[in-house]
RNA sequence: GGGUUCUUAGCUCAGUUGGUUAGAGCGUCUGCUUGACGUGCAGAAGGUCAUAGGUUCGAAUCCUAUAGAACCCA
């Protein structure tokens, strides 16, 4: 082992000049490259595909840091680790970016042709499209950049076309007249999960309707007054016993003039309003419901950008939705055809990538029937074919697909996968394949693309491009993903790989927390509480940010998040930073002219004492634990272990421990102190390795001399080995533990500082001389006198541990009052806890039905406890 | 209106099938220029486990109701 530059080590751990340098080296030896390799067994992740047009977000530093975690400890273990990343179309938001980009030169969309425009969406994407990759890799992430995917490559794109192909001919596609919800920003259907409902102040307008031969009116409240120039009808319950009298009237519609009839419908809500309803069945889903039941005419008043058409009367036509509203209402309030118009807050549809409100919307659009597809992708849920971490996630994915509707699949959009459907110009014949028809002259190609989610959803099969790679990486082992796109992309992701690969896509399910500001907010551009995470990465370091957001993401629940927390893992890092700094400075010669220790692997299993057994034992169960962790999804809690174990257990107890050893004379017990010590860290560096790639790199390159090539991250994780769990050794250092932390207590309690000599009696025939050895090390004592027999020494501060009374003679020093204080808070808290269990004990019931080993546990603490009391009362007594 | 989840220390959260002296990190207070680390060390304070019932020998944990919060669906 020759450690290189150890005296130069800096005190504190600077990322800044590890990371980039460890990234390139890694992807320089193509380290996470991989093949088909049949004689190990695969562990495949594929990424939820970024969108070309999107930057890293905090949100997709806690999901890829989930994934990283897994494939760099799969990957150790001995797995051929395959993480695939790559990169979404996007339509509608691409379609965004680059109708904003066109508009800068002056072009709108309409002025080209779809050639052309396509060309722009492909120089938009060679710009743009692979920045998030960049900023992945300022991460660390471990993905297989050779791998590299984009939802519209040439095969993948075939792949999505045969898809549809395949549907269409087995009847599971079809073409409808429907009412859809339409994007008027992007011109386009959207499916019912891509509109959010916002809250907004708007306003309740009471239209007076007259009633045909007749001097009465109806009123009607609506939310959106524009849309009476296309109502057929006037509905109200027929338990209202209002409007009874009403019922098979006919109403004429004002400004329009048309005579509509008034008709029940239990549908009809008799509280809301005046419990009279207009219909409208062109513009709302259950209008058109009503106006189906009712067979009213079907009145379409608007174009595909929300202008009024022809339907309407002359003077309101060719105009925007709200400036017809405006019109409308202002017409309608010249001819006293207004009640009233009341304030109301009400939850409008918005298009989630336009951000505009949508409108619901007649038109022809291709669809995708569910039912028979849900089925088969609900069971296999159900029955823990695929599992969903944390598991409460599948009654909502029950909920979502016992009740679906038919997908939405078309989008009159240009930029993604155009749909192989074509229409004969003179027969309007139906023609879908994958190939184009011969005569290609007499047949117009359908101009709608797909939904970006009925291409991505093939994503966990068609990235892998061959028979051979499918058999072995498919299916794969994990999905790590936010939990708002389970219907998106999961739901439908295991509904195709059942369809058309009879096989369900992954076994497990890793459903993220949402990740919210300190308020409890969402972050989000508009609020500004969004920070962006290469800052973080600037300031902290990427091993410190990957860290602390595992640290304190909770199980299935948001995490609240703030800058401050990545003090977490930068903290840790630089913890563990210094223990390895601590352990290659004792190689090097002391100022003083102490020689460094020399390293000796030979002495590796030599000199071994209870503080070796016992963190050895400590490592075994922390490695266990974090296992157990790892296969139940619980990384919260793995990364809890491992930062007790490094800190607490390693560095606070052991290395203080191995002091006394590596400051002795005897210089093989020194290096074979040393020897242990080193190979101990390095153990735990691989356990901290899936957190924090960077610093456990760098330190591991320090550790040893490596040939070039070699990795902590291709290096073999620790394997458990039962046999070094040693519960004595664990119950030696114990002891320890309690008698040096109630002597430090003592210490604190009584103000006296480490520059002020105390000697120790311990009234036990418990201790070993080795203990006492390292109690004298640990609590800087003067002279430390073990006895069974002794006599409480004068004016001392005392307290009980198990197996052990400490005294510290404090003559002069002491001061009784605080002393009698101290014990009789011990007596008390004591007492708590005694009559607790006394009483348990003394309760029939309990000793009757209890099973015995808990009485047993009971009646031991009650003695132990007991002992103690008898003990503190005496002590108390001669303070008295 | 329907569904899901949550309520434990000042803050953010652990607490596995009911049996602990109810834990951690941050924050707070006290003391520390101890030859790894002040991004640190040592010690301390701080909790009627939302409320009310119930089941049980025993409830933070299971059941019911109530209150409050968040998200999803209509």
């Amino acid at each position: 082992m020759h450690p290189k530059s150890f005296e130069e080590i800096p005190k504190a751990y600077n990322p800044k000049e590890t990371e980039d340098k460890w990234y390139k080296y890694w992807e320089d030896h193509k380290l996470y490259h991989s093949e088909v390799d049949e004689s190990k067994t695969p562990y495949t992740i594929v990424i939820p595909p970024p969108n070309i047009t999107g930057i890293l977000h905090i949100g997709h530093v806690l999901n890829n840091t989930l994934q990283d975690i897994y494939i760099r400890y799969k990957r150790m273990k001995g797995f051929n680790a395959c993480w695939v990343p790559g990169i979404d179309h996007a339509s509608i938001s691409t379609e965004a970016k680059v109708v904003a980009l066109l508009k800068e030169k002056n072009i709108t969309k309409d002025d080209i042709s779809r050639e052309e425009y396509l060309k722009h969406c492909y120089e938009w994407k060679e710009k743009y499209g692979g920045i998030i990759f960049q900023q992945l890799r300022k991460l660390g992430v471990s993905c297989d950049w050779q791998r590299e995917r984009f939802t519209m490559d040439d095969h993948y794109y075939k792949k999505v076309i045969e898809a549809f192909v395949q549907l269409y001919k087995e009847g599971l596609i079809y073409r409808g007249y429907r009412m859809v919800n339409w994007d008027p920003a992007s011109k386009s259907a959207i499916s019912d999960e891509e509109v959010f409902f916002k809250e907004v102040q708007g306003k309740l307008w009471y239209l007076r309707y007259p009633v045909k031969d007749s001097n009465e009116f109806i009123i009607v409240a609506t939310t959106r007054p524009e849309t009476m120039l296309g109502d057929t009808g006037i509905a109200v319950n027929p338990e209202d016993e209002r409007y009874k009298h009403l019922i098979g009237k006919t109403i004429i519609l004002p400004i329009v003039g048309r005579e509509i009839p008034l008709f029940a419908d239990e549908y009809v809500d008799k509280e809301f309003g005046t419990g009279a309803v207009k219909v409208t069945p062109a513009h709302d889903v259950n209008d058109y419901d009503m106006g189906m039941r009712h067979k009213l005419e079907i009145i379409n008043i608007f174009n595909e950008n929300v202008s009024t058409n022809g339907n309407v009367p002359k003077e309101f036509q060719e105009l925007d939705r709200y400036v017809v509203r405006a019109k409308v209402v202002a017409r309608l309030e010249e001819l006293g055809f207004i009640h009233k118009i009341e304030d109301y807050t009400n939850k409008v549809g918005y298009s989630q990538r336009g951000n505009v409100p949508i409108e619901p919307y007649l038109s022809e659009q291709w669809f995708m029937k569910m039912d028979d597809l849900c089925k088969p992708a609900l069971q296999v849920v159900l029955d823990g074919k695929v599992k969903f971490h944390p598991g409460h996630w599948v009654k909502t994915y029950e909920h979502w697909m016992s009740g679906i509707r038919d997908w939405c699949i078309s989008r009159q959009l240009w930029w993604g996968h155009r749909i192989p459907v074509w229409y004969h110009k003179n027969t309007q014949e139906i023609y879908c394949e994958v190939e184009p028809p011969k005569d290609i002259e007499n047949w117009h190609q359908e101009e709608d693309v797909l939904d970006t989610w009925a291409s991505s959803w093939l994503w966990a099969q068609d990235v892998f491009t061959n028979q051979r790679e499918q058999n072995y990486y498919y299916p794969t082992d994990l999905l790590v993903t936010a939990p708002d796109i389970i219907f998106f992309w999961v739901a439908r992701m295991i509904i195709a790989g059942l369809h058309f690969k009879k096989q369900i896509p992954f076994k497990d399910v890793y459903l993220t927390s949402l990740v919210r500001d300190m308020q409890g907010r969402k972050m989000s551009k508009s609020l500004g509480n969004s920070p962006d995470p290469l800052d973080l990465i600037d300031e902290y370091g990427a091993d410190a940010l990957r860290f602390a957001i595992i640290y304190i993401a909770p199980l299935g629940q948001d995490v609240m998040f703030s800058n401050d927390k990545c003090e977490i893992g930068r903290n840790f890092a630089n913890k563990m930073w210094n223990a390895g700094r601590f352990l290659l400075m004792n190689l090097a010669a002391r100022q003083d002219g102490t020689p460094g220790i020399k390293l000796n692997p030979a002495l590796k299993e030599k000199h071994i004492d209870f503080t070796d057994r016992w963190i050895m034992s400590r490592f075994q169960t922390t490695l266990k634990e974090l296992n157990d962790a790892f296969d139940k999804f619980e990384v919260n809690n793995a990364s809890k272990i491992v930062y007790s174990y490094v800190w607490n257990d390693f560095c606070d107890w052991y290395i203080e421990l191995s002091k006394q050893r590596l400051y002795s004379a005897d210089e093989e017990v020194k290096s074979a102190v040393l020897t242990r010590a080193i190979s101990l860290y390095e153990e735990m560096l691989k356990l901290v390795h899936p957190f924090m790639p960077f610093i456990t790199e760098e330190i591991w390159q320090l550790l040893d001399e490596r040939k070039e090539g070699e990795s902590i991250s291709i290096s073999t994780f620790p394997v458990f080995n039962e046999k070094l769990i040693n519960k004595n050794a664990e119950e030696e250092i114990l002891f320890v533990q309690n008698v040096v932390t109630a002597i430090r207590n003592i210490r604190g309690e009584m103000n006296l500082p480490p520059s002020k000599q105390i000697n120790v009696f311990l009234k036990s025939s418990a201790v070993t001389l080795e203990q006492e050895k390292y109690i004298k090390s640990l609590v800087r004592i003067n002279e430390l006198t073990v006895d069974v027999d002794m006599q409480k020494p004068k004016a001392s501060a005392s307290a009980v541990v198990k197996g052990c009374d400490i005294f510290i003679p404090l003559e002069g020093l002491i001061d009784l009052n605080v002393e009698r204080a101290r014990i009789e808070k011990e007596i008390a808290r004591l007492l708590t806890s005694f009559e607790n269990v006394r009483k348990k004990l003394s309760n029939e019931g309990f000793v009757a039905k209890a099973p015995a080993d808990v009485i047993e546990k009971e009646k031991t603490k009650l003695a132990d406890w007991e002992k103690s009391l008898v003990k503190l009362q005496s002590i108390l007594e001669d303070l008295n």
